[in-house]
DNA sequence: GAGTCTATCGCAACGCGTTGCAATAAGCCA
DNA sequence: TGGCTTATTGCAACGCGTTGCGATAGACTC
């Protein structure tokens, strides 16, 4: 195949506005990287997009790729977070803000959304007085099944 | 100065029980590892302890001190949290169940007890169902005076 | 007290992520 | 169109944390 570089358009084309604006420049390689993080159902670690990054341009080094995941990063596009065993998440702005909450018995993880994380958000707030973000949201803790059964 | 292994007596020979109750060995470096843990007023990063171990043991290897935190962390005796870099903090059980609320815009670090976070967990526990694990809670956000400069 | 079992240790290598530096090439201006 | 500026890239090395393996040494049994 030669080259799929259209359905993801609109979120390439924004980016690539984004980036011009600030004086940056728009590479292939910039391109491609956004293409593989929106193909990632918006969900990756850092290796496993530096792996299809290379699959699809062997050229292609690990510092480019995660250089290139700062400046998504920056530019408000992406964000990422460290998951469970300290391994970087990334994920697409596309995909609404969200934290995790991961059971340590199971292993299940749920996603948070902004409608189930904002009575979180307002004790937060009201404990401390910072404003969490929700995409750095990542708890640990037991789900309802686990405690069921350690309850027993 | 050539021994200072008395003032956390208790903790060590707490912990030396724990260890030979499971059939396991209480050895000079596992004493060592302790001690220094518990020395770092309970906070350190994998890298800090093992720098420190070695200072006062220079035989000692990383994989040493990693395995022997994870084995006070299995006994119920340290924790660790992953901090806002993805690097590892280590803290003693001794020190009491506490999370971190970290600032995105001044690096400001607030710690939260019990007392603050229960209502956080209460929110989490409506919301989803899970028993979050305090120890475990690191948020990330902006404290009140960022949100004020912020504001502006 | 001697022998056996096995937990622990040290070593070495690996994976992930980061950073500094020199070479390249893209974009801009005249 | 030609030259210049500078962002970007690739390379290489580093730091942190993890894991596998063989050697060691401690504890237990007889």
């Amino acid at each position: 195949m030669a080259s799929a570089s259209e359905p993801t358009g609109t979120l390439a084309s924004r980016l690539q506005a984004a980036v011009q604006a600030r004086g940056q420049r728009w590479t292939e390689q910039r391109q491609l990287i956004a293409d593989v993080l929106a193909a990632s159902d918006g969900h990756a670690t850092g290796a496993e997009l530096v792996e299809r990054v290379r699959a699809a341009d062997p050229s292609a080094t690990p510092s480019t790729v995660y250089r290139t995941l700062d400046l998504l990063e920056e530019l408000g596009f992406a964000t990422h977070h460290h998951g469970v065993d300290g391994r970087e998440t990334y994920h697409l702005e596309e995909v609404v803000a969200h934290g995790h909450v991961h059971c340590q018995g199971c292993g299940a993880e749920v996603e948070l959304n902004a409608d189930l994380a904002q009575p979180i958000l307002a004790a937060i707030e009201r404990a401390t007085g910072y404003a969490a973000d929700l995409d750095h949201l990542s708890l640990q803790g037991r789900c309802p099944s686990c405690r069921a059964v350690a309850a027993r």
